[in-house]
DNA sequence: AAATATTTGTACGTATGTATA
DNA sequence: CTATACATACGTACAAATATT
């Protein structure tokens, strides 16, 4: 209960809770050591001494940390750092789509619009990439989106792979976080909606194998065609 | 010492921390009472009594939609429901950028890009939304930046309106958070740079005149040269 | 395979700073 | 200014998960 520690004397004009000011020296833990996503942090206990400042603030700011995927957590076993990744702005959108009560169509409009924007304004260097480029990966992704479409059934993972893998050539890896990013928030808001027909789901598939075969032949136009397919049937449930 | 409880409805694949369960907690009270940013939400004894767990379990729950912007808390007066805004993402955007030691210029780059692409992908909604549309705040806007620019004084504010202002009236507002938000993870993670020349300054303040001018002609084809033109000297920094 | 040490998760009590009426 | 309601912070004890011996 050590209760008049003056804290070091009331010079600081700091409007900083003591959980505020161990996030910033967590963070600058990080950068300073130089530490990567995986490394390990150190215990509770010991940020507790080195920051001098209780668990419970320790917790609260690890809280905070982990929300923004700064640093992760595993039971009995450690902190260490996160991957950072777009978690965080996911889990924002996807809550900001259900606060509108009737206007649920609109939020998750928006998001589509989001992604075919991403997806045409990448049409050339994405085409650029292709040209040219055997990966068997992607046919055997085609190929099994359109045998699950064929039968009906969701194709979400093998979607998710299609689209993140188009765009692992380029440059900027900052593009394929935000279209993972916006693919997460998408597939998290659909559900809401009616199912789709399965001749929209075939119509869908076949636009994955259009887009394939357009990046292949570096033909960015019939690329911008092929996601107009892609998304037409979806955009069509949404008006 | 209430053990793990059955915890209703098992129906979750999740690890089911305390913790974790009042996060969804709150998130479906606030959902389920159809509550908008800025209401009002339960005190923490109420909520540790509605959801049957500990002070600090609610707590660090709170801790973690504070940092997603879902809850927003004022000392000494209550919890309120956040504006669920992009600014986890940013701060997680910084932090990435800050992690890479040598690399410090990939990052920007990357994010600089990013801007670059959204803005030319919007060039035509915008160049039709503002076509013959008066709006003198844009116009004061660009004057003061053209002043503060011949003053080799920065205008970090005035360029935050204008780019906001010009995506007003787009229909589709995540645009505009988006853009907002790129906007501001560049100009906090800018200043690691050089400061750039008054030249170079001067330039990027001509732009955004040229940036509105095509806007109010209704020409997108100019409005991607000014684009180009408002981003060329930091660009030629970064390569 | 089982006991043990380490580490995070939860709970509770109490004291203190802060904003509002 | 006082009173009240509320969030912040600390400390302790114990539970649960993980790794090691």
């Amino acid at each position: 209960m050590q209760t008049s520690r003056g804290v070091m004397s009331g010079l600081t004009t700091t409007p900083m809770t003591q959980s505020s000011t161990a996030i910033a020296e967590i963070k600058n833990y990080i950068l300073a050591k130089g530490l990567q996503p995986g490394d390990a942090l150190p215990t509770e206990s010991q940020l507790c001494a080195d920051l001098g400042v209780s668990r419970s603030s320790v917790r609260e700011a690890v809280r905070t940390l982990v929300a923004l995927d700064i640093v992760e957590v595993r039971h009995g076993h450690g902190m260490f750092v996160g991957k950072v990744s777009m978690r965080p702005m996911v889990e924002s959108l996807v809550f900001r789509g259900l606060l509108n009560p009737g206007d649920d169509h609109r939020g998750l409009r928006d998001i589509v619009e989001v992604r075919i924007t991403l997806d045409n304004a990448l049409a050339d260097p994405v085409t650029r990439a292709w040209k040219n480029r055997h990966d068997t990966d992607l046919d055997t992704i085609v190929d099994e989106i359109e045998e699950l479409a064929s039968k009906r059934e969701l194709f979400t993972e093998q979607d998710r792979r299609f689209h993140m893998r188009l765009l692992e050539p380029l440059d900027n890896h900052l593009f394929l976080h935000l279209t993972e990013a916006f693919w997460a928030v998408h597939t998290l808001t659909v559900p809401l909606l009616d199912a789709p027909g399965s001749e929209d789901m075939i119509s869908s598939a076949k636009a994955h194998r259009a887009m394939l075969q357009a990046a292949r032949a570096g033909d960015a136009q019939a690329y911008r065609q092929a996601i107009t397919q892609h998304y037409a049937p979806l955009l069509a449930a949404l008006t």
